[in-house]
Formats: structure tokens, sequence, C-alpha cells
DNA sequence: CTTCTTTCATTGACAGCAGAAAATAAGAGC
DNA sequence: GCTCTTATTTTCTGCTGTCAATGAAAGAAG
């Protein structure tokens, strides 16, 4: 194990190292000069970044780069992270359960737990989550490598410069000092987010919204969110309530949405919405989103029509970000995609009949979502944390 | 008058400066150390950011400040903008005239004119455009000071950086690169931007925005308009789309709107669209929307039952922004103000209803739109491009 | 009236970042 | 081995913003 103390700091200290990093971390291995040309800096800059970085361990030249075809010149000698230089853990708080996902530096999942909650008291939550990074620490040991900091990712209105929660419906909390608290028990470092907003660090970081400084990630499930990447930053919204796709009423005429009012997007389609409307509609006695998915595979017509609503209802929404923000992307992504084959149509179709002018030109990609990918997103925003912390 | 060349750049060519230039622009008269404190500066940073400034007359120390009460201590002294140091043109091209304003450096309006187009081909509105710079410019030497810019505005996607006006239904325009065509044929440094960014600039700078790093402007009239501030910048959209909240569809049973869609809220609360509408509801033949507002204030219920739909959707319009964004205030403004006491509840009711969470918390005011405004938007970017041009 | 205290502003030394230019490195082709 | 080309590094330099000390301009205290 490396004698690396924790206190020991990302040697990254200035904007200029932090933002190449953060480019080789994004954009995989890349030549010094390519470094350069992106990130606008001179060569010289750029090797007088790296260097400590090298030496850190953080960045590693990537010597046996000879596949590429032979070019003129001397060999350009591509750098790149080194993931296993160190680990994150990242843990999503639900109503009813912990996922914690260990990750490296690249954010590449190493470890995935899944633990039920018994309670929703903020102590006992806590208790559960030193638990879990307790066992994860143990199995970071066997990797040799430090664990540098814990992402704890809660829906609701999180502040994350203050680490607090300031209101979470599913967990009935308010203002709870996560991240102090989690912070004292477990002796790492922590970062407290949104979770929508810890999803989208990650897929703006490692995901499909590398390289664009303004997209938008919408996540379709028990609930609908969205992230929103504006001039490169994560949109928090001044007073903690952000990227509220799911509460775009979109219909006056809609049904009742638990927020009091009528049409929501999440009224509409939502898990819990589109389970609903279906026993509404057909009388069966549908347990939930799995039911009601075999249901409307198995070709009944009344689901088919409740999904078909739903991703009218969801295209609509996002054509109503696409119209006010102009993103560059709208990725599409949450449990609610295992439906994806059921709604694609009229999500594109919606999209593409609300979304004004060259609006429509935005491009709209779905991307799986596996179970971890929240927790991994709560790492990420602890990779962040990481590696920009001592950057002003 | 001052021997300055029109080449002369403006002494701020460190971040600091113009950081420093475009607070006491915003903030009025400061002293230094409130500069450091706003700036996140030291107060040595400040002095010497200051010294070329004032050197240069564009900024003054206000000796005359002996109004205030005695505090311990060496007084401070203020420095402000010398308004008069600069002066600056903004236009604003509709589809059927040219507004004009000159305005000092402070964005003051000198002198406002109104010329009517009669033609809208590129070529004509060019030369109208010259016309009109030229009379003022001849207004501005009375002066005694140049005209260091000219700042102007178009309706519909406009390219800034690239100078161009891509797409203008009002003027049937496509590609018309304005920006490199009027600085020929004025000889002065032009920035074209869209109007209602253009207008957003304004008030980011020396209206309702000033200080706020997220603020939506939303306009009413002819259209519905709405420029946005994230992160402390203009919203510009990846594919020269953004704010379009007029296009944002609240209702699919809503009226049928001009793009092709429904309910959208400016097929409900544009002026057309509310005129439109109290013909068909009351059978009068109301000629415009001074006509509607008159027979509203005379009482027809119908009319003012228009006009309170109208209100509602402006308010679900401005909800919708609110849950997506969750900006600190958002400003309505525009000539369909003058309806203001009509619909005024039904936009706060409805936006109160639709807001999410504390997403309500966001401060909605309302401004008069003076008819010189848009054009006064325009001189606000050329300000800003002449304050911020030379500074990285 | 002099001296203190307080706060604002300025100065000069200095550290550190990033750019420019020149030097060096590492092949490929001849 | 020589030349050509491109990548990277080195060296030097300019410049920005901070730090700490100093000056300035009041009111307060004696």
């Amino acid at each position: 194990m490396r004698s690396t103390s924790l206190t020991e700091a990302f040697p990254a200290h200035t904007p200029a190292a932090s933002q190449i990093f953060t480019t080789v971390l994004s954009h995989g291995p890349l030549t010094r000069s390519e470094i350069a040309g992106r990130t606008q800096l001179s060569a010289a800059a750029v090797t007088k970044a790296v260097r400590p970085l090298i030496e850190a361990g953080y960045l590693v030249e990537d010597v046996a780069e000879d596949a590429r075809q032979p070019v003129l010149g001397r060999p350009a000698n591509p750098v790149r992270v080194d993931g296993g230089r160190a680990l994150f853990l990242g843990i999503k708080v639900t109503g009813d359960e912990l996922i914690a996902v260990l990750t490296d530096l690249c954010c590449r999942i190493r470890v995935a737990r899944r633990v039920p909650l018994t309670s929703r008291e903020p102590r006992a939550v806590l208790t559960s989550i030193a638990g879990l990074v307790q066992e994860l620490l143990t199995e970071a040991d066997g990797f040799g490598v430090q664990v540098r900091g814990l992402g704890i990712a809660v829906s609701g209105d999180v502040d994350r410069a203050a680490g607090v929660v300031r209101y979470s419906p599913f967990l009935e909390w308010r203002d709870v000092p996560l991240a102090e608290l989690a912070a004292t028990t477990t002796g790492l470092p922590v970062t407290l987010d949104n979770d929508v907003r810890a999803l989208t660090v990650a897929e703006q970081w490692f995901g499909a919204g590398v390289g664009l400084s303004d997209f938008a990630l919408v996540t379709v499930g028990a609930g609908i969110g969205c992230g929103l990447v504006v001039h490169g930053q994560v949109v928090a919204g001044a007073h903690g309530v952000a990227g509220e796709i799911g509460h775009v009423a979109i219909d006056p005429a809609g049904p009742r949405c638990h927020c009091g009012n009528r049409g929501c997007v999440e009224a509409i389609a939502s898990d819990p919405a589109i389970v609903g409307r279906i026993r509404e509609v057909t009388g069966a006695s549908v347990a939930d989103a799995t039911a009601a998915l075999a249901l409307a595979h198995d070709g009944d017509p009344g689901a088919r029509e409740v999904y078909a609503r739903a991703g009218a209802a969801i295209g609509r929404g996002i054509a109503t970000v696409a119209n006010l923000l102009g993103p560059e992307r709208v990725i599409i992504s949450g449990e609610g995609l295992a439906a994806y084959d059921l709604f694609a149509e009229q999500i594109r179709d919606a999209f593409a009949a609300a979304a004004f002018g060259s609006a429509a030109d935005c491009d709209v990609q779905t991307r799986p979502l596996p179970f971890e990918e929240w927790a991994r997103g709560a790492a990420a925003t602890a990779i962040q944390s990481f590696t920009t912390s001592d950057a002003r």
C-alpha cells in the first residue's frame, strides 16, 4: 500500500492543471499537443502542468501505443489517467435502500452493493451508511489504494456547498447536515448532492455529455427528473430546485399530480402513474411497473395506449427543455427506459412536433441506466470534489 | 473634443480590470474597498486596476460624497463610471420600423428616434440604418464625445459571435451578415444580437437583473419571448434558439399556433392571439391590441375573460421556466404589460399553482418597457462588447 | 492642540502562472 | 549518417495579483 496520507492533496493547484486533468479524464488518452489544443493552453504550459500529475501517479504515459499508423515526425506520447491511483465511494440513498459502489478514479465501478433500509430516521440511515462504507473500505484494501472520498446522492432539495439535505420528501428529512455527519462517522471527505445532479455530473465527465457545454439528462422511472448543464456547469437553481421537468404541466385537463397540479409530466409518465392508469383502463390488477410492462408487451391495447401517452408526455417535456435552453443533446435514461420500445416513437414524434425551429436539431439519445448508476453518479461528485478542490 | 482615435482600446486589459469596471458600472458608485469585497480581489489589485481607468477618464472619483453619515476612520472615496466619457448607438430592427437610441456609457438614453421601414430587403434596411446612424452621429457631435459602438438587435435566430442573422421570420432574412455590412457602412464596431437577448443584457447590467447570476426576462406583446441568464451568462442555445417560452405548449387542446403546434403560450397570450380571441368571443370588430385593451377596460366580460386566460398562460409559462431553471427572479416586461391590471392576478395565481416546491420562492416582478427599451438593449450589447473586448 | 485609533488607499517586493522562442528528442525516409 | 517533420522540454520573460508595510484622513481621547 502507498504511504500517502489522507490529507495529501491532489496536485493540481492551478486552474490550468485542473482543466488539463479533467480534459484527460473525460477524453481518454491524449497527447500533450492535443491537450494544448483542447484547453487553449500553450504546449509549454501543458508540459509543466502534466509533470507533477505524472509524478504523483495520477497521470501515466501510454508508451505502448504503437498500434497507430506511423506518422511523420516525432511520435506523440499520449497521457491518460491512471484509474487505479485512487478509489472513491458513491452511495445513493433512496427511501428504502442504499445503493453503493466503489469506483476508481475513472469512475469505473469495481464493487457494487445494495442494502435495505430499515428506518428513514437520519440517525439510522447514517448508521447504515457507516456500515456500508466500512464494508466497502475493507474491499478497497484489496486494491492496495486509498479511498479518497465519499459521494452521497439524495433526491430532493440538497445544498451541495453546505452539505445539507434541505428537504427530501421520500426520506421525510428537513435540514439534515448529512455531509458533516457522514464525514465525522466515516472519516472520509464527503460530497453531498442531489441525485439527478450527481448523475448529470457522471454523464458530463464520463458519459454522453462529455465535451458538451449544454445538455440535459432526463431520467424516467418512479419520478421524472432532469439534470441540466448550461455553460458547462450543472444548474443548481437559486432556491435549490432546478430541472423539475416532472412537474412541468403539459395538460390542464390531465390527471392530478401528487404536487397538487394537473397534467404534470410525472403524473402521466412516471411508473406509478402508468401503473395506476393501466389499472384504470384495463381493469387488470397490475402490481407494479414490471407487471405493467409485461402486460403491454403481451400486446394489451389499453396498456400500450397508456405507454404511448406517457411517451408523448415525455417528448413534450423534452421539447419544453429544448425550447427554453436549446441544449446540444438530451440524454434519456432511467429505469423506465425498460419500456423504451413502447414509447420511443411517441417521444420522438411529440418532441419533433413541439420543438420550435432549430431547437428540433437537438440530438435526443437514450442510455440504459444500470441500477448502480445512481451511486456511480455520487462517486462522480466525489471525484469532482477531489480533483478540483484545491484549484480555485 | 478629445483627441482619442476610434481605435483607442478600452484600458481594461486584465480580467480583474474588466470585472471591476463592470461591477462599478452596474452597482453605481463604489469605494475601492467595496469593489474589493464584491470582486473577491485584494484592495491592492483594485487600486492598480482602477488607476488606468481613471486616467483614461472612464472612471471618476466622487469627491463630493459628504452627505453620508460620519464614520470612523479615513473616509472612503467612491468611484463611479463617467457616463459622458463615451456614447453608443443601439438600433432595434422590426418588420416595419427602426428604433434607435443614442446612449452614454451608463446606457442612459440621450436621444431616441424611430424611422419607418419601406422595405425589408437587407440592402434597403442597411441603407436606412446607415442614414439613421449618420443622423445620430451628428447629434452625438453636440456632446463632444465619440460614439464607440453600434448595437443592432433583430428578432429571430441571430449568431452574435459571427454577426449573422441566421433566420428572421419577420424580416424574411436568412444568413445575412448584418454586423459586417453595418460595420463597413458606418465605420463603427457593430455588435449584432437577438432582440430579447439584447434586452436581457440591458437588464443584467443596468436593470432588475443587476447582481443576479440566474434570472429570466419575459417579454409580453406581439410575441412572447424570454431571455435567460444562467451562471451569470446569457443563454444563447446550441442551435441559436433559446428562451422560446412563447412556444412552450401548455395545453394540447389550446388554439393552434403559427408554429403549427397547439396551445403554445404565444397562441394564447400574444397580442394578436388576444385580439383574435376577443373578436371570436365578443363578435366585436376589434382592430388591434389597443382596441382590445379598451374593450376590456370598459368592462366587457368576454374580453376580460380572454385576458384572464392569457394571464394564466403566461403564469404557467413562467412556472415552467422556474421549475426547470430555478431563477432568482423573473422580470415580466413588454408592450403587453399595458394590460397588466387585467391579468396580473392570473399570472400570479397560475405561477403559484404550477411552480414546484421552492421554485415558487422565485421573485416575479414587472417592469414597464418604454418603446425605446429594445433599442437600449442593443446599445447595452455594444457597451458590453466595448468594455470587454480587449479583456480575455 | 496633540496623540490615538480606525479605516481606506497606496506602494513596493515578490511569487507564480503561462506564453514565446529556442533547443532538444524521436522517429521516418533517403 | 543526414534531413525532414513533429512532439516535447527548457529557458527566459512579462505580467497579474497577493502580502505586508506605509501613508492619509478623519474622529476620539486626553
